[in-house]
DNA sequence: AAGAGTATACAGTTTTTTCTGTACGAATTG
DNA sequence: CAATTCGTACAGAAAAAACTGTATACTCTT
């Protein structure tokens, strides 16, 4: 907040209560990306930061453990919605908000959601190929017992599992198109004229 | 589980442990849709059935209360994952998962995300066009004390809402190519021979 | 219109998550 | 190399969320 000395106080406060809208809406909806009001509200308020900020200084503007900062923003971290910057002869670690949202968007997808697509593509493609397995077992003996009801139940999991898998790769070449940059093909930043 | 009638034990063994394996990926990687883990097993669940299910039914496959199976079979119906099927003559209500996940995605994008950035959108326009009247009001009258100072910093402020507001309008436009299908143009469902 | 059976609202309990204070290891300065 | 100062691991406290059983409102059949 340093950099509001020498404003006068009733200026000050109608730049604040303009950011706090914006802060608490951003606090609002950022669960989905799967993270609490705290760390969204840390977020926000490292957003209207015009300098890389510090645990202290967060923990200070927010009344915050410094302890919850760090994890905090270990958190945005990993999410890559927030770097760590390198400043020369500075004891803390600094911190500030990536100002590129289409990258931010995109490497969320890259990090949480293409994880989620893949791990259950895997264990689909295990379940595919032993339910294919019995399948095959059991069109030999096709005089044993339940065996058409048993041939009719794996190949309805076998389809849909089949499905599932179809939609996962579609989901791996949709994120690869927001890595490439290619959606912007699609969808252009600037928006056309209507 | 009606539907294993009448098919060998270890036969029903082995299905059901490879159902098993995709339900327990499914229910650790559905948070990312915001659900938690018994809301997002209870889906798992429900794929593999072949005919719609009853809250007693899940009830007493997960061991769960049906007042908890209410609450997140409602979850998962907002969510448009799940649809209310209606059967003649049917005193419980009927549920099954909606089978397109293309859609799914889509609905859910529409649901969630687009709701938020609105709701940022909004906050956003508010804030910027009271900044905006600070700004002008300020260089009216530049020999005020810090004026300067003010001036630099609303420009800021202004400058981040302004490209903040850019990607919402991109974001905007990204969910009506899903839900206009338009998606599908750049990323095919079917994968093109590599 | 009555009656049986259904889904859900609500309050209390249990479980999970979040937050804090202390303690410790790593890095940096003098 | 000693003295700071930093970030985080860890355990316990506080807060939030999930789950259950009961009670109620609703729907459909007769």
């Amino acid at each position: 907040m340093d950099e509001l000395t020498g404003i006068p106080e009733d200026q000050i406060r109608k730049i604040q209560s303009a950011r706090q809208r914006v802060i608490e809406s951003i606090g609002q909806n950022m669960d989905i990306y799967g993270v609490n009001l705290s760390i969204a509200y840390l977020y926000g308020h490292m957003f209207f930061r015009n300098h890389p900020v510090t645990l202290d200084d967060m923990g200070q503007t927010m009344g915050m453990s410094k302890t919850s900062i760090s994890t905090g923003m270990r958190t945005l971290i990993d999410l890559k919605m927030v770097n760590k910057v390198w400043e020369k002869g500075a004891r803390k670690d600094l911190y500030e908000v990536e100002g590129d949202w289409y990258r931010t968007l995109s490497d969320f997808f890259s990090i949480k959601w293409k994880k989620a697509a893949e791990l259950n593509s895997a264990a689909l493609k295990r379940s595919l190929t032993e339910m294919r397995k019995l399948l095959e077992q059991q069109k030999e003996q096709p005089e044993a017992e339940g065996s058409a009801e048993l041939c009719q139940l794996l190949e309805n999991d076998i389809a849909k599992m089949e499905e599932a898998l179809g939609y996962y790769n579609w989901f791996h070449r949709l994120v690869e198109a927001f890595e490439s940059g290619e959606i912007f093909k699609l969808v252009p930043k600037d928006k056309p004229e209507a």
